[in-house]
DNA sequence: CGAATGCTTGACTGCGGTCAAACGATGTGG
DNA sequence: CCACATCGTTTGACCGCAGTCAAGCATTCG
């Protein structure tokens, strides 16, 4: 990862993470940093279950979420749940520009969250795009890899079995985690209750709980108190993407 | 569905389904009109099992699929198969403009398929979209669509049934067809096998089998020579979204 | 203290996977 | 024309992963 130049001022501290996360995409010039570093603007508490982005609202202005976890879940017609995404600080929301399914589907809280608006700059690209090249592209990149990993969820729910769901989800959390510089010697906070997290690998909440214990007991992760601990990155991928181990090849 | 003006000859018969789609969404004025329907250049054929769109191609110029069935497969480290969407005559492939994940992963013909370059399309877009307003705004909802689709089928995966997923796909497939003028009486043409389509769905092909044969037997669907026919729609539709009937609300 | 929330465990069930075999349709070559 | 192979569908037997139901435990909070 690219290192933000140092001398910069941030003066909302949420608006770091995202600098962090567009450095890590595109090599931004001052002129771009400065703009994303003045969005100090207004921030708002969201309580846990609460709609973030009320769809409802008229026009959903972009945010950011500067602090906490949140969701995109979709209720069938029988109750059951399913979350199209976990949201973490340093990512997106709401409208900017054409109204994608993914990126407008409602988002809840999963903890207290803070968002500040980003409209100013989704206006000033609007206004002037040319005058940010390299802020237009990071931002793209950064829809694309909310894309790319629903399309890593369809594969997820369509052939992998609860342990490589769960194997694989927690290793998608620790590299999020870790673009935001949350991680700390394989460690990471995770404030998903076993519940929230058989709603997005459609499963039910018992067997998460038992795929957990089980790789606990194998000494692969150990999640306590809201921070996963993971012991073996190296089986803990092999198991997350290749089958069980049971069989060969 | 809203009506194509008479008096406008499509050269290729496959720009006629564009077309369409285009206006079922939005209402195209005469310029726009005559720019799809110059897309006569040079058609291509695929044969069931090869790529479409390699992506090996350097610049993979975006593609409309005239006739036959495509999909859009994912193999995991394990050799199963998942398939990401289905694609029917009418459907895009290919970049345009950015690279996004879904739109640029890999299409292979699962029947016989002949596409037609757009590339014209979308480089007179790109150059004047001023001149196109109507016509830019169809072509993104078509995109919005597909999102959408795969949205659902997170859904379908992560908490629906074996005979709601067979059933919430085949109307999705009698909604397509008929969107392009394939359907005909509740029928419809659809050449995909039950390996295909347990692809699509996450099942095994045995259990796909008995899972028709039971909408069969039920008298709701009718699956014959690759010929869908949809006995009844109300409790199709019923079954697909919600739980299954056993218990109520 | 009780209530609420989240985690854990056990017993049982069942949906759907796996394995295996057979059948019909189609195609190909001797 | 028949023998044979291939492809897709169909059915049966069996099994196991994961769901459901239920109870118990730990922690936090009012």
């Amino acid at each position: 990862m690219q290192r933000i130049p140092t001398g910069i001022a941030t003066r909302a501290i949420g608006t770091e993470l995202l600098l962090r996360r567009l450095y890590a995409l595109k090599t931004l010039n001052p002129d771009e940093v400065e703009l994303v570093a003045s969005l100090d603007s207004k921030p708002r508490r969201h309580e846990p279950g609460t709609a973030i982005c009320p769809k409802s609202d008229g026009s959903p202005h972009p945010r950011l979420i500067t602090s906490g976890w949140a969701c995109r879940p979709r209720i069938t017609a029988d109750g059951r749940r399913q979350m199209l995404g976990i949201l973490l600080p340093g990512d997106l929301i709401g409208d900017r520009g054409e109204a994608r399914p993914l990126t407008t589907s409602p988002a809840v809280a999963l903890t207290p969250v803070r968002t500040v608006s980003v409209a100013k700059l989704f206006d000033a690209l609007a206004a002037t795009p040319q005058n940010y090249p390299n802020l237009v592209a990071a931002l793209n990149k950064m829809d694309l890899i909310e894309e790319a990993r629903l399309l890593d969820l369809v594969v997820r729910l369509g052939c992998h079995t609860a342990i490589q769901r769960v194997a694989g989800s927690l290793l998608e959390f620790y590299q999020r985690s870790s673009f935001i510089g949350f991680t700390h010697e394989g460690t990471f906070p995770m404030p998903l209750t076993q519940e929230k997290l058989s709603d997005l690998l459609g499963l039910s909440l018992v067997h998460v709980n038992r795929v957990i214990s089980q790789l606990r007991r194998e000494k692969l992760v150990e999640i306590r108190c809201g921070i996963v601990a993971i012991h073996d990155f190296a089986r803990l991928s092999l198991l997350a993407d290749r089958a069980d181990p049971s069989r060969p090849n």
